[in-house]
DNA sequence: TGCGAGCGGGG
DNA sequence: GTGTACGCTCGCA
């Protein structure tokens, strides 16, 4: 038989495990496959002491001499090990503590016993097992159930159809001004969305009152309603349960009504109860056999662009194209006991998110990718969501073995703290960002060139991993420039770029398969690329991570070294090379000057310096000719706009693209963002500074007249608690009091947005002169037009102008025109083009987070400063951490706004 | 300026 | 579960 891998996990029979494979066959079924051959172990490297240690230990039930390569730090000889094989995996890590003082090292003996199984037996995630089964009867699972004495990895991609559920629950607080409890307050709504279709039915909503309508079953108690939800779950048997925030407020509110009317909580397809866990912010709800996704957490942590907000209101506007329309939680407890119709509101509005999100899943294939990264990396599908770690771990496991090595254990605290310390004392430096010639270049065009998966490059062309690092120099090493030592491939080569050369080649050839291939095939292949190129990006960052069991500073900091090195090298070779001068460059790409105008000849420059640079450097490292700016605006390092050509095969697209740069704050009024946009656009596409000035002036104007409608100048801020519970002065709380005084009947509840505008007045302090602007409009009350300029416009207009070399003076002083000659050499350009910004496809050189050390008091930024240099004026350097960790965004400000 | 609390999403 | 993980913003000292 054949099926491909949902889930895993192990139970006790006795004292035995018995793992167990939950799976579907390809005619869609759900099976469980059993094995009980298989032992948690794990190895020492012993000391004089271990021996007699080990007799004190009744669970060790073998122990095997063997030989083994230690992983961190080149080494010739494998090492003599004894491989320590236990009954109960749950006896390990007490056994791990006591051995620790009687042995010299301990390895993988904290690997999941569903990976160590897994890992030995070339198992992968969401792939396929082939195995003959013997069917059992047994009572620990839901699914038919098959015993087996083997167990093979099938050679087989293709993806059996999943079942797919969505859950969302309205709950009525029993008092309105407290936060929700699910100890007292019982769900009244559980709506479901279903795909494919459960019984011909799309949706379902359960409520806990009588009523009745289409696809709507009412219930006279919350305890038979939830007895029917357990019923619908077990006959729809989804393989995915998904649903908006699902893991931190939908599954764990459910599970503690559950237990609150003595039910068990159980969700999955074995015995096992489900339960939530949580630590730091990430909450994690298990469900035995089943998968919980949550769009939220991967929008989050996942993320392929940044949203303004992470609400499903936005997230679904965006990606769905659809608005829901929202109950306000203040509102649902008089739907809930109003008239048939208002009930039938409540019901669709509960209705309405289950479908989103399930749409959110479906529509926008947002398991596709995880599902290739399961089968790369060989995790389950329902652990890939925690992080990049656990990724690049389980894959790199499931290679060292194969070569013969073992993995190291995750650090404990105390080898966290020695990193830590050896971190802050020899520093791992980050990447180069070249020195930006500021201001704006409108004479020729920028030719943007950049390197291909610039640290796997380098990785892989240096022979660059944890077990070719040498300490002392052997003949023939390679020296990197930060000073460490590695052997060369012929000595050993590195399973790190190994593993990497092995990506690179899997995704040319996914790229070129999925050149003929049919719609629904190019959507897996196009996933899978995709879950190459994470993957790939995400070794390097690793090597970096303090908690990573592979980490050495050398390592990472050799890396970025050769970064360094090579984008300096690129410089020259191009400035000596070409008749063009190097303006910017960031870790991984270049902005080239030249001084053509016409795009065909630029772009043609753009290819030979490409070429040019390539076969000029060494092994894997590849510059590619990325795109052209006709004209570019770099405020400081990080922060810059450029007006963008490209060209389709048929034509040149042009639009505008800017990094860094904020233009949508939540601080800030409509008219600043609008005032800001339209600058760049007009020295970008006029390549005019005046008319800039001009624009920025007439604004100034405007305000001081009062022509600009209030609507533009409104700030919205949330109210988060009730009013009583703010102490400090904040405009929108005064706002807040100001309404509730005027309309006693409604005022503004928690969660309630407010808007505010600054009016004029004696009141010294700003929050007293914030009103809500309905009112301002009907009563005729005149803004602080100089609040608007001083604090809201200029700073930011300023922070633009300033890198042209125009001072705020010259912007308050009237008509006069500017000393400043126009910096424009050719002819005007007349062209208009309204400002499209691509929010879809927000470009990332490097998947990772960055963080910028001040050189002169080491305080750390994880944006770059507005002013492009540190508080203290000190200079600012560059860290970059790959895409380990979970500050994955931060990247792409001002990306996303409406245009 | 530096530090600590609190929030995010969900109802 | 062979576990044990955030990053940002705001208010206050």
């Amino acid at each position: 038989m054949q099926a491909q891998i949902i889930d895993a996990d192990y139970f006790l029979n006795g004292n035995k495990p018995v793992i167990r494979i939950f799976a579907k066959t390809e005619s869609g079924n759900t099976i469980c496959v059993f094995y009980d051959k298989f032992l948690p172990y794990f190895f020492i490297v012993p000391t004089a002491g271990t021996a007699g240690k080990l007799k004190e230990i009744p669970e060790i039930r073998s122990v095997e001499e063997v030989e083994r390569f230690e992983p961190l730090g080149y080494s010739k000889e494998k090492t003599k090990m004894l491989k320590i094989t236990v009954t109960n995996p749950q006896d390990v890590p007490k056994i791990r503590e006591t051995l620790a003082p009687y042995t010299k090292n301990i390895y993988e003996a904290d690997i999941l016993f569903k990976y160590r199984f897994m890992v030995d037996h070339g198992l992968y995630g969401m792939k396929w097992i082939d195995f003959d089964g013997e069917r059992v009867r047994t009572n620990t699972v839901k699914v038919p159930a098959f015993r087996t004495e083997e167990i093979r990895s099938a050679d087989r991609n293709d993806n059996v159809p999943l079942r797919h559920m969505s859950v969302d629950i309205e709950c009525l607080p029993s008092d309105p001004r407290k936060p929700l409890d699910s100890k007292n307050d019982p769900i009244i709504i559980i709506s479901m969305s279903f795909a494919p279709h459960f019984r011909d039915k799309k949706n379902l909503v359960l409520l806990a009152k009588n009523f009745y309508g289409d696809d709507i079953k009412g219930f006279q108690t919350e305890k038979e309603m939830l007895e029917e939800f357990v019923r619908i779950l077990d006959a729809y048997d989804p393989d995915i349960i998904t649903g908006y925030n699902i893991n931190s407020f939908d599954l764990p509110y459910l599970a503690e009504r559950f237990r609150h009317h003595k039910m068990p909580t159980n969700f999955g397809r074995s015995e096992k109860m489900s339960f939530g866990k949580t630590f730091g912010i990430l909450q994690e709800f298990i469900i035995s056999g089943r998968v919980v996704v949550d769009p939220y957490q991967i929008l989050k942590r996942d993320p392929w662009m940044k949203f303004p907000r992470y609400d499903l209101n936005t997230v679904s506007k965006i990606l769905l194209g659809d608005e829901k329309h929202d109950v306000e939680y203040g509102k649902m407890a008089g739907l809930w006991n109003g008239t048939k119709e208002q009930i039938s509101t409540f019901l669709e509005y509960a209705r309405q998110d289950a479908n989103l999100s399930i749409r959110l899943v479906i529509e926008r294939g947002m398991l596709d990718k995880f599902v290739e990264l399961a089968k790369i990396s060989g995790l389950l599908l329902q652990d890939l969501f925690g992080g990049q770690t656990k990724r690049v771990e389980t894959m790199a496991l499931h290679e060292f073995r194969k070569r013969g090595f073992v993995m190291p254990p995750a650090p404990s605290k105390g080898e966290l703290a020695r990193r830590a310390k050896e971190r802050e004392s020899q520093g791992l430096k980050g990447a180069t960002v070249l020195e930006p010639e500021k201001g704006l270049h409108a004479e020729g065009c920028i030719l943007v060139l950049d390197f291909k998966s610039l640290y796997p490059s380098i990785m892989r062309t240096f022979n660059i991993s944890p077990e070719t690092a040498i300490k002392t120099p052997v003949e023939n090493c390679y020296a990197s420039p930060s000073g460490a030592y590695f052997v060369r491939p012929e000595t050993k080569s590195g399973i790190l770029p190994d593993i990497l050369s092995t990506l690179v080649d899997a995704r040319t050839a996914v790229k070129k398969q999925m050149k003929n291939s049919k719609p629904e095939e190019k959507r897996m292949l196009n996933a899978k690329q995709l879950a190459i190129k994470d993957m790939s990006n995400s070794f390097y960052g690793y090597t970096g991570y303090i908690r990573a069991r592979l980490y050495m500073i050398d390592v990472a900091g050799s890396i970025t070294a050769y970064g360094r090195d090579n984008i300096i090298k690129t410089k020259n070779l191009v400035e000596k090379n070409f008749p063009a001068r190097v303006v910017y460059g960031d870790t991984d790409s270049i902005f080239v000057k030249t001084d053509m105008t016409n795009l065909e000849d630029a772009k043609k420059l753009g290819e030979d310096i490409a070429s040019f640079v390539t076969s000029n450097l060494e092994g894997h490292l590849e510059l590619q000719f990325e795109k052209i700016y006709r004209t570019f605006l770099i405020l400081t390092k990080k922060r810059y706009a450029g007006w963008k050509f490209e060209h389709t095969g048929t034509e040149w697209k042009n639009s505008i693209d800017m990094k860094g740069i904020e233009t949508v704050r939540r601080d800030w009024c409509p008219l600043v963002s609008e005032l800001m946009l339209k600058i760049i656009n007009i020295m970008l596409k006029e390549g005019d500074i005046h008319l800039a000035m001009n624009e920025v002036k007439g604004i100034l104007d405007k305000l001081k007249r009062g022509e600009i409608p209030l609507e533009k100048l409104t700030v919205i801020k949330g109210l988060t608690k009730s009013i009583e519970n703010y102490d400090g002065m904040l405009p929108h709380i005064e706002v807040a009091k100001k309404l509730a005084a005027r309309n006693p009947h409604d005022p503004p509840k928690i969660g309630d947005r407010i808007g505010f505008v600054i009016l004029k007045g004696n009141n010294h302090l700003l929050s007293k002169r914030a009103d809500d602007p309905k009112y301002v409009a009907e009563n005729g009350l005149q803004i602080d037009s100089e609040y608007y300029i001083s604090s809201q416009l200029l700073p930011p207009i300023e922070r633009i102008l300033n890198s042209v070399g125009v001072e705020r003076t010259e912007l308050l002083g009237g008509g006069r025109q500017s000393r400043l000659g126009d910096i424009m050499s050719g002819a005007k350009r007349k062209m208009k083009h309204d400002i499209v910004v691509d929010y879809n496809k927000p470009e990332q050189p490097l998947a990772g987070w960055e963080e910028f050390l001040c050189k002169k008091c080491s305080k750390s930024y994880s944006r770059m400063p507005l002013r492009g240099v540190c508080e203290c004026g000190g200079q600012l350097l560059f860290g970059f951490h790959g895409s380990v960790g979970t500050r994955l965004v931060a990247k792409q400000n001002g990306i996303l706004h409406n245009q």
